[in-house]
RNA sequence: GCCUUGGUGGUGGAAUGGUAGACACGAGGGACUUAAAAUCCCUUGGCCCGAAACGGCCGUGCGGGUUCGAGUCCCGCCCGAGGCACCA
């Protein structure tokens, strides 16, 4: 009988749907797993085979902690606030209300052909008030707390204003400046600050939002400007971020991006005399290599460094100014392309050297950062290479003070050698010198120890209107926030979606949007708001009187494995960690961090196929004769190729322009070139999950994106191959069946049989908790090509292979399952004694050592007495190479412990 | 420049320090067919000896090293991918 995947993938997709098969429930007498997605943004070009790849790799690891007993939590939802609904609103009129259901629509649809295993009656929607009430609830639960430094941790601002009554600050003080206090301190803050300004989206951006300059979404420059701001005090936990990095099951690489995101540098600050000549002050800079102050030949503030303005003399006064204005014209893209011209202005004035008492110049430099440290430096142009530079540029000296050191040419930046010209530092190494120098500042009293971090606050705030709206009204100008049972304060209708004429954002049109007469606030929230406690919601989605319960999140606790892109490193995974250790200080949640386990699927990328038309003719040449004719290359719609070799009908009802198409083949067939580029609508190479279904079904595409490579590594999609897995499929079907009825039969299974079943479940079992999916695949391959010489069709093989099977093609599965007499649904199915049988721990691995140096290991039963492993060590290959014609005098086995051999 | 990865046939990719290239695709040959599709079987890293059988040599980016044994571990290069980029 033909393996009708159709029919097979639209019943059980029913059967599942109706049965409510994976609705899941708290159960505190089961396991509980949690296995989340990173939710989707539904685009308006629906899914394309690159986005399953990770939602398949999750099912396929639910469904298998399914069959072991856990209790999984295995949700899905939409991340529906975000500027592409709301360009499009803008320039359609359409509501982004509206163009967003309809998108979840299409997702929807598409993610139920894949056969996912989701609990959909917890889906969360971002835009949805039910859920932004939540988002709305911790961002006053942030205005509302402050970071005690001393505790280490969020408190009420409540003991905040006790510390300062206690301290005498806040009696006497107006309403306002009460206000102004507290909001130096609070979590989730309004302040002033140089933000990423985007003009053409008329918003501003996180650092994470922005590459190269431009913005993520979009590509437009992006300016620094000095912006009031919602901000998100995500630096105070910046060392909790990083210490707690450590126990988290992430790759490498991730970790690394976030230890370079967070970026902790050990040094001291500083202080030094400086003087523009009537007057003289303390100015405090930081550094990381105090060792090197010796070699200090002048000094450096960033142009925004509010130093400028005290240290310009009357004479620098015209220079400095435009220089200050030209660093303020410039996008940061150009900022960034002229990173290796040095620019700069002499201030006037000259700072002292508190180690030497040596005078040096003070310099204003675009290359330091305001934002950074004390937005002041000082320059050691013999060691570091920027400072180097613009020593060079402006001829101010250099002095080496390392033995040996060449810095004609470069600047010396290595932390090593010998000190020289340096006092009381010389002989000493560099890595001597660093602690020594900082506890001679320390104990002059000319600076401390300081630990900085490049880890900023997140803004959080965007001048758009699909977004969370600020429970936060201005009474009198202060800040109020919105009591909580006044949540959700929802979205004002409004009618065009554009900024207002008079700049102010779109919520400024908006009727109405005001508080006993006092306006609310006109921005809207950003859009790692909605995401960054998603996984805390599905645990208790219906849940109005709290984010989670109590309950519910002492029994799910977190996240144990999360899938996901690589490009949510630094964005993303920061800020849900942040704002998750945030709710932990509050208590509402039980653990400090809210993903254990972290995988980043690979992206796939698109497979173009090219056409090469003979240029000013309508004749195509095939690509191993391109090189003989001068032409042009085209890109060709994937679907009308296959295997390379182009559907030459196909293709010329693709396009008018192509009816008369002429072709010159290459034996007998068109031939397309190809290339790896990103999956686009506009190169043509976009595969839809629906056309893959439509044609070789869902299980097949389950299987085949598995197949394809690692899951962790980026690979183009490539349908050649897929036709092998289909093939695979049938061949499984087919070892049901005799000609067209169904034939299973009850015999004992043969010792090859089993041999077979046990081998793939023993490998199967293994590469599933390595998440090494491509080579479970393989295992399938090889036990059913083996099964299908055997002629397998016992029950006692079938039965556990359809088990082991039904992750990765869960339809199938449950139709050979049903057909062999089951009733309930193999999701279920607990067969232990299969899928643990070649796992148990009844094998011993010795060390086996020649002449007491261990060589290699050996792996026997355990219940073997020490003779049969003797006689297993003399007939074994490995020693027998090794010995290579040498004798063996003794073997020792220590039972369990190690084998020597002695020659 | 710094950090993190990776480099294996025609292709995607397998290999707890132990027979490199599993599995799949593609290619070639064959069987069954009037034919096609489908299915099945054989060959398939390179080179060499040979009638055949049995074989031999070289092969995991390059150069060294550790080891009885290295794709795997160590050192130094080269190349690709991703991230950060004046963070003092």
């Amino acid at each position: 009988m033909e393996y009708n995947f159709k029919e097979i993938e639209k019943k059980w997709q029913a059967y599942w749907a109706d049965r409510q098969t994976f609705r899941v429930e708290t159960d505190p007498s089961k396991p509980k797993y949690y296995v989340l997605d990173m939710f989707p943004y539904p685009s308006g070009a629906g899914l394309h085979v690159g986005h399953p790849l990770g939602y398949i790799a999750s099912d396929i690891y639910s469904r298998y902690k399914r069959l072991k007993g856990f209790n999984v939590l295995h949700p899905m939802g939409y991340d529906a606030f975000g500027l592409p609904a709301e360009q499009y609103a803008i320039q359609t009129g359409q509501h982004p209300a509206i163009t967003t259901e309809q998108n979840i629509r299409r997702y929807r649809q598409q993610m139920d052909r894949i056969g996912f295993s989701y609990d959909w009656s917890r889906e969360v929607r971002t835009c949805d008030p039910a859920y932004y009430k939540w988002t709305q609830w911790a961002f006053l639960e942030m205005f509302g707390h402050w970071y005690n430094p001393e505790t280490d941790k969020a408190e009420p601002i409540e003991t905040l204003i006790e510390k300062f009554k206690a301290e005498g600050r806040w009696e006497g003080l107006s309403e306002k400046e009460q206000s102004d206090l507290l909001m130096q301190y609070r979590i989730a803050y309004q302040g002033e600050t140089s933000v990423n300004w985007c003009p053409k989206l008329g918003t501003v951006l996180a650092n994470d939002e922005v590459k190269e300059g431009l913005s993520v979404r979009g590509g437009f420059p992006v300016e620094q400007k000095k912006m009031k701001q919602w901000q998100l005090r995500v630096s105070a936990y910046a060392q909790r971020l990083l210490d707690d990095l450590e126990e988290l099951e992430w790759t490498d690489s991730l970790k690394e991006m976030q230890r370079n995101w967070i970026g902790r540098s050990q040094g001291a600050e500083i202080v030094f005399k400086v003087s523009n000549g009537s007057e003289t002050y303390d100015m405090t800079i930081f550094t990381t290599r105090a060792d090197t102050i010796f070699g200090v030949t002048f000094m450096v503030l960033a142009p925004e460094s509010e130093w400028v303005e005290k240290l310009t003399t009357p004479e620098q006064r015209a220079a400095v100014e435009d220089y200050l204005a030209l660093v303020k014209k410039k996008t940061e893209r150009e900022r960034i392309a002229e990173t290796r011209k040095a620019t700069g202005v002499f201030s006037g004035s000259y700072a002292v050297n508190p180690l030497t008492g040596k005078e040096v110049p003070v310099w204003i430099s675009e290359y330091v950062l305001s934002g950074y440290g004390t937005g002041a430096i000082m320059a050691v142009p013999a060691h570091d290479s920027r400072d180097y530079t613009f020593a060079k540029t402006f001829n101010l000296p250099i002095v080496p003070l390392i033995e040996g050191c060449d810095v004609s040419q470069e600047s010396f930046d290595a932390k090593d050698g010998i000190m020289c010209n340096s006092g009381f530092l010389n002989g000493k190494t560099v890595k001597e010198a660093i602690p020594a120098a900082i506890d001679y500042v320390e104990s002059h009293g000319l600076g401390h120890r300081k630990i900085n971090f490049r880890l900023r606050d997140a803004i959080f705030s965007r001048q758009r209107y699909w977004g969370e709206p600020f429970p936060i009204y201005f009474k009198e100008g202060i800040p109020t926030p919105l009591p909580v049972d006044a949540l959700p304060l929802e979205l004002p209708e409004i009618d065009e979606f554009k900024p207002t004429e008079t700049g102010e954002p779109p919520l400024g049109r908006a009727k109405g949007w005001t508080v006993d007469g006092w306006p609310l606030e006109l921005i809207t929230m950003p859009g790692f708001a909605g995401s960054s406690a998603y996984y805390l919601r599905y645990m208790d989605p219906h849940n109005d009187q709290a984010l989670v319960s109590r309950e519910a999140d002492a029994y799910w606790r977190n996240v144990d494995l999360y899938i996901g892109g690589t490009e949510h490193a630094t964005g993303h995974l920061i800020y849900a960690r942040f704002w998750n250790k945030f709710l932990y200080d509050c208590g509402y949640v039980c653990e400090m961090e809210p993903f254990k386990k972290l995988i980043n699927q690979g992206m796939i990328q698109g497979r173009s196929n090219f056409v090469y038309r003979i240029k000013n003719t309508n004749t195509f040449v095939s690509c191993g004769l391109k090189d003989q004719y001068d032409t042009t290359e085209i890109h060709v719609l994937v679907n009308l190729v296959h295997n390379d070799r182009l559907d030459i009908e196909a293709f010329r009802n693709w396009m008018p322009e192509y009816k008369t198409a002429e072709f010159i083949l290459e034996d007998g067939e068109y031939i397309c070139g190809w290339a790896v580029e990103k999956m686009s609508k506009s190169m043509f190479n976009v595969v839809n999950p629906d056309e893959v279904c439509d044609r070789y079904g869902a299980d097949t595409l389950r299987m085949y994106e598995m197949f394809l490579g690692p899951l962790e590594q980026s690979k183009p999609w490539d349908t050649k191959g897929i036709d092998g897995v289909h093939r695979f499929l049938r061949k499984l079907w087919g070892l049901h069946f005799d000609r067209d009825t169904f034939c299973v039969s009850d015999e004992a299974p043969t010792p090859a049989e089993l041999k077979a079943l046990h081998k793939l479940i023993g490998k199967a079992q293994a590469d599933i908790e390595n998440f090494s999916f491509n080579t479970t695949v393989s295992a399938f391959m090889i036990a059913v090509g083996t099964l299908a010489d055997l002629k397998c069709n016992k029950r006692a093989i079938l039965e556990p292979l359809a088990i082991v099977l039904s992750p990765f093609a869960p339809h199938i599965a449950e139709e050979l399952w049903s057909l062999m007499g089951h009733t309930e649904s193999i999701a279920y199915a607990r067969f232990p004694e299969y899928i643990e049988a070649y796992t148990r721990e009844d094998n011993v691995e010795y060390p086996v050592s020649f002449n007491g140096k261990t060589r290699f290991k050996l792996t026997v039963s355990k219940s073997l007495s020490p003779a049969e492993v003797e006689a297993i060590v003399r007939a074994d290959e490995n020693t027998a190479r090794y010995l290579a014609g040498g004798a063996i005098r003794k073997v020792i086995v220590v039972p369990g412990r190690i084998i020597n051999i002695v020659c």
